[in-house]
DNA sequence: ACCGTGGTTGATACTCCGTCTCAATAATGC
DNA sequence: GCATTATTGAGACGGAGTATCAACCACGGT
């Protein structure tokens, strides 16, 4: 078992025998000290030095190898967040934008209802829990009861 | 009951106070002939009359007052429908961006296991199941056993 | 019917996000 | 070291949506 499970985002990169160049260590580093998730343009502006094509390449082929996950805010803005391995979806803080994972999924039973009614196939879901993470609640209510302008 | 639940589009602009005016008839007439759902430059590009300015600026308005649901594509794309009252989600098609509804929504079960397990608060979450309608399942189904080329 | 007010329009410029192009560059195998 | 090939990055490009702002039009008051 020597090319299994990746268990890095570099191992993941060179197991699908892409090379693990400069600019994609650098991409790599920050998106993996950001496990909240991150957006394309924020890796782009805490890495001039890296053109912006590069990031957005990066961020695609981690998309493709699986190793990151695609989120969509209120607004549909895009998001990307480290993947874990099986099904899940996320919980995306509406103010800060963090993402935690949560794995009970079971919008299997709505899908078995749906199949029974469709004369459709049904391809695949999208779900996204919107929230107010802890952080930015404690911060909230603080605000709004200590300095109101 | 005079300006209770608009029955259909004109009613809800005018009850909400908003001008029916000539460009707002033209989108509304054409959203009206699409159950199936729409995008925005769809409108433009069959109404080149009337201003993309407005176009978007209609459908935000529609948007505004819960006349039309907004989705988002497998791709992000984002698309309309005419709402329905009521919590739903929807079913769209990759293939055709066909969409339905389906009031069955038992995310209110993950969100109680949410609930218990997190510290935040949630606000909202977003659902879309994505399907191959039986229309285009049916002509994948004759393409692919008709001509082999 | 006329006028004034304010909502509405639409051409255009602009922003944002992401992709494409293509010559220069870096990594790899020999 | 050299050829081969993947990768890079500056900049052009494209799609989607918003901002601007002068012209316009619907409407209420007279
Ligand atoms: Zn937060
Ligand atoms: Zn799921
Ligand atoms: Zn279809
Ligand atoms: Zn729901």
């Amino acid at each position: 078992m020597v090319t299994s499970e990746p268990h890095t985002l570099q191992e993941g990169i060179e197991q699908a025998g892409h090379r693990l160049t400069y600019p994609r260590q650098a991409i790599l580093d920050l998106v993996a000290q950001h496990p909240d998730g991150f957006t394309a343009e924020e890796v782009c502006a805490q890495l001039p030095q890296v053109g912006r094509a590069t990031v957005y390449r990066t961020v695609k082929l981690l998309l493709d190898l699986g190793l990151v996950c695609k989120m969509t805010g209120p607004d549909g803005a895009p998001r990307y967040t480290l993947s874990v391995a099986g099904h899940h979806h996320h919980t995306l803080c509406v103010r800060c934008g963090a993402a935690a994972d949560f794995q009970r999924c079971t919008v299997d039973l709505i899908l078995q209802t749906l199949r029974a009614e469709t004369a459709g196939v049904i391809l695949g879901h999208r779900m996204e829990v919107y929230v107010l993470c802890p952080r930015c609640l404690e911060q909230e209510e603080t605000t709004s009861s200590g300095s109101p302008t």
